[in-house]
RNA sequence: GGAGAUAUAGCUCAGUUGGUGAGAGCGCGGGAUUCAUAACCCCGAGGUCGGUGGUUCAAAUCCACCUAUCUCCA
């Protein structure tokens, strides 16, 4: 089977990351420890976007060059991966020289292949944005307001890519490919914005205006601008046009390609990601049947409205993963949300999803589970012959636990394979206060029972541990710690069977994994 | 002006291809218990499934229209 290769939006590197930055790439690393633990070869790329105006423009106002300034912000973005445990197995940074080496050979091609043309516009160039404004831009008198600073009229001469070439055949693309964007439903959004007029894409700046990109090869005094810089690093990091570019320390490009994940915001994806990357991919020479996958995910909004600087709503990741660890944040963000869909951020309910599930709920099983079999048992796990229909009950959730897993998680349903997860947390602790083992302790005669029930306990967690383990990588690593038996080698979830823990196998003591965490040590909730 | 999404118990949401008396978690109330991170377990809500009108033997689940909210496009 080809390697699953998965890219998530690379991220601007104009200010320090949100919680939306943190959740796409947190789906896109439990998608990949997923994925591997299903025995699949994976490539997990991730990076940021550092060219362009706004951050030539902010290294300008921070009195710092341009490379000094991304790299200030790439750091925050690096950190907070580390933080959050996400760990692409690629990293796109646009100022990295193997990725201009193919932006401009790209470049050349299309340009050679007749794709690329020079053109002059005459219009209203707001010099304080830097850019080019249209009717839109005019307010209800038909004018250009304040916020656009001085707007002169002029006309300047730029590249262009003949886009509108290709639409019919995106449309018909879209129209016959229903798996090429997930949700489905957001095909219907991309047909509509086809439906304008097919107008050609604006691909370069001039270098007066804009030094901080990739100069074009055929035409040194303009530098690419935007969505071929950007776009293409999903490309260039997958090792296209490799060889002729000499990136010999990339993948090779013919066993990974096409993406078959790449996960992006709805923002962005009409009309870059749904049309001028298809559009771009096509003009390329790339078949129907090696167009990527593209897989929307929705908003975190706070108290219902969008997240913005200017409401000062901004949710810091940094902060809730010192709080709650790097886990107990990614726990939250991929139970709370369905993939696809909008949710709401809220503290309390990342609150509550940590103490009572995580502390009260996952973690204090492990605890009782163990203290109990070290208090009684010596920490041995005995598969006795004793069994009866409880036992039967909690081998039976766990094992169809484990199909209800993959299929939730195969469709990118997290939070319901999470779920499937969280059925054996429940039913294994209901098992504990229907089987009483600190009653059984009690009575000799009932040692044979007593030993069945631990071990099935400890097993149940083990289980668990593993299914949860895309999702909380460190937490999971713990509880198998205390459990005693690490993942083995080339484990598969797939596989995942009854019976892992041997007989007469010695289980570790019992630490609280998560902590509970008292809600009065927590700083009040910033009020918007 | 157009498009998409969403509207289900106090809150956050599940509800496959329409079919036994509509569900989960949290919160709340009651009970039980002690192995455990004051934790875990059991019971309880009777909610016109946004509204109206259709299709059907049968609709939260299909169709039409309407309303509200959110997002995007123009």
């Amino acid at each position: 089977m080809k390697p699953f290769y998965i890219t998530t939006a690379i991220d601007y590197t104009n200010a320090p990351p949100h919680i939306g930055h943190a959740y796409e790439k947190v789906l896109a690393d439990v998608m990949a420890r997923f994925q591997r633990a299903q025995g699949r070869e994976v490539y997990f790329l991730t990076g940021v976007d550092q060219h362009g105006q706004k951050v030539q423009k902010s290294a300008e106002q921070a009195g710092q060059s341009p490379e000094d300034f991304v790299a200030g912000v790439t750091s925050h973005f690096t950190a907070l991966w580390q933080q959050l445990e996400v760990r692409p197995d690629g990293w796109a940074a646009t100022t990295d020289e193997r990725h201009k080496r193919v932006v401009q050979a790209m470049l050349q091609r299309l340009h050679d292949d007749g794709q690329l043309y020079k053109k002059s516009y005459r219009g209203f160039y707001s010099l304080r944005q830097e850019q080019f404004l249209t009717d839109r831009e005019r307010d209800e008198n038909g004018e250009f307001g304040p916020q656009w600073g001085e707007v002169v009229e002029f006309e300047e001469e730029n590249w262009y890519f003949r886009l509108g070439q290709h639409v019919a055949w995106l449309r018909e693309f879209i129209r016959s490919h229903p798996d090429f964007i997930f949700p489905a439903h957001r095909a219907a959004e991309v047909l509509h914005a086809l439906e304008g007029p097919e107008q050609d894409l604006c691909i370069s700046r001039p270098i007066e205006r804009l030094s901080w990109g990739i100069p074009l090869p055929f035409d040194p005094r303009f530098v690419n601008y935007v969505w071929f810089d950007a776009l293409s690093n999903y490309l260039s990091f997958a090792g296209y046009l490799g060889q002729e570019c000499g990136n010999a320390d990339l993948p090779a490009f013919e066993p990974l390609w096409p993406a078959d994940a790449q996960i992006i915001g709805k923002d962005i994806l009409v009309p870059a990601h749904a049309v001028y990357w298809p559009i771009m991919l096509h003009a390329l020479g790339f078949s129907d049947e090696q167009m990527p996958r593209l897989v929307v995910h929705g908003w975190w909004n706070v108290r219902g409205a969008k997240m913005s600087k200017s409401l000062g709503n901004v949710i810091d990741p940094k902060l809730l993963a010192a709080t709650f660890s790097g886990d107990g944040l990614r726990y939250y963000l991929m139970r709370d949300i369905a993939t696809g869909y909008d949710s709401d951020f809220s503290d309390e309910r990342l609150l509550m999803s940590y103490n009572k599930e995580l502390a009260g709920g996952l973690g204090n099983l492990l605890n009782r589970s163990l203290n109990m079999a070290h208090q009684y048992l010596g920490g041995v796990v005995d598969w006795s012959d004793h069994d009866d229909e409880h036992n039967q009950a909690l081998r039976r959730t766990v094992a169809e636990a484990l199909p209800a897993y993959l299929k939730a998680m195969n469709g990118w349903g997290i939070d319901e394979g999470i779920a499937a997860a969280w059925s054996v947390v429940t039913a294994a602790n209901a098992f504990v206060d229907a089987t009483k083992p600190f009653m059984l302790a009690k009575d000799p005669a009932q040692g044979a029972r007593l030993r069945s029930v631990l071990a099935h306990l400890a097993e149940a967690l083990w289980h668990v541990s593993a299914l949860l383990d895309p999702v909380m990588p460190t937490a999971m690593a713990k509880v198998r710690e205390q459990l005693a038996l690490p993942l083995p080698d080339g484990f598969r979830i797939d596989q995942l069977a009854w019976g892992v823990l041997p007989q007469g196998h010695q289980l570790a003591k019992p630490t609280p994994v998560f902590p509970r965490i008292d809600p009065a040590s927590l700083a009040p909730p910033a009020s918007a």
